[in-house]
DNA sequence: GTTCAATATTTTGTATTCAGAATCCAAGCG
DNA sequence: CGCTTGGATTCTGAATACAAAATATTGAAC
């Protein structure tokens, strides 16, 4: 047995997204560090480190004297983030293996298939999601670059609740995946990327719309 | 006067930051967190925090019960590096304010000039390459993007000593900053973006063989 | 002189402590 | 009744303490 030994900043740190996902944490309130650490059963120590870290990916905010709180969302990081996501997607779609995208297209284009017809849960919806741009991008070995997509990523994800549970939304997106599905397969690598910056700037204006409508 | 209170992890963050553009600390060396504690007048924990930071951007790594150490170059990571760069950059040119790139276009083609018959000082042709970048994007407006941006472009610089005293480098820079140049102050905003890339592009693979030469 | 084991030293990871700043609350005053 | 002010309380930011792991050192056996 491989015994694994993860400092606990880092379990902390995975634990707080964990929370944050599941939309324990509502954007904006202030962390109360002593409360948290007993709730996690920890020390202040590393769980401010854990905060720091996720500072750092812009997850948590901090300001002098008052403490961490949970960063507020807000029109302008969604309209910000957007773009960023689209391009970094699009250069790993690019700068992946072709050989991995010829063999990968068939499964994408089923999953988008099945995706238009299932009617879901929100959670199931979002992971769903997650895991068709996972395999997507599977075949990038830029780890960097990976890195760096997971970490913004984990930003727009605060905000996937507005698009979600919008019908017509949904099959919006799943048409695009599935475009970019078959450009794959015809062998259209260029045709994709683009397809697949639409897919995330299609969306865009009109979750904002709702965004300022909601607040 | 306003008076200004930094915590101490972000001074010691830039303290460190600073010292690591200077050359203080050699990639791949350990950290002694006592010692540079002691040397910088602070106590290990908000060292410690400002280490973590500057894990999470990737210009230091940690492995559990060895500590932190400088994080090493290597081909891989700046191969990786480059393109990303490259695609931010790109993105912030694009979606940069036009009047802005209009009238600070000529600013450009004049600095990009005089950099090509200055003979400089590493440090300065550093500088002066920072500068004409920053001036470029300058105009840009989203903040996320650019946060990320000096983050990436940290992990980069550790790699320009490589590029820097090759006389036809430079001058190649200077070549490609003009072309961007004079794209934009014909108006061919498109055409500069391709520029942009190319000037992260061209000078990779070289580069790379310097890198792998030396080591 | 090497190799190995036992022990001493250093260093890390985490917990605890502490000073000072921010917040809250209630009494006094207009 | 609202506004201010003084003090109690809570919380943050940073220093210190401590246990356990890693590393260095010694010394003995071969």
């Amino acid at each position: 047995m491989a015994i694994e030994r993860r400092p606990l900043r880092d379990q902390i740190r995975d634990e707080v997204l964990a929370r944050l996902r599941r939309g324990d944490f509502p954007a904006g309130q202030d962390v109360n560090e002593a409360r948290l650490a007993a709730d996690l059963g920890v020390s202040r120590t590393p769980l401010r480190e854990a905060l720091i870290a996720l500072e750092i990916e812009g997850l948590i905010q901090s300001r002098p004297g008052k403490g961490f709180r949970f960063a507020p969302v807000s029109p302008k990081e969604y309209r910000e983030l957007c773009p960023v996501v689209a391009a970094l997607e699009a250069l790993a779609l690019e700068s992946s293996d072709p050989e991995y995208l010829a063999r990968t297209a068939p499964k994408l284009l089923t999953m988008a298939t099945e995706f238009d017809v299932s009617v879901a849960s929100q959670a199931e919806i979002e992971q769903r999601d997650d895991e068709w741009h996972d395999l997507l991008l599977g075949g990038c070995r830029n780890e960097r670059l990976m890195d760096l997509l997971t970490t913004v990523k984990a930003s727009l994800r605060r905000y996937v609740h507005v698009v979600i549970d919008d019908e017509t939304e949904i099959s919006r997106s799943a048409g695009e995946h599935k475009l970019i599905a078959e450009r794959l397969i015809s062998g259209d690598l260029a045709g994709a990327v683009e397809a697949l910056k639409a897919n995330w700037t299609s969306g865009t204006e009109r979750v904002l719309e709702k965004l300022t409508r909601e607040s």
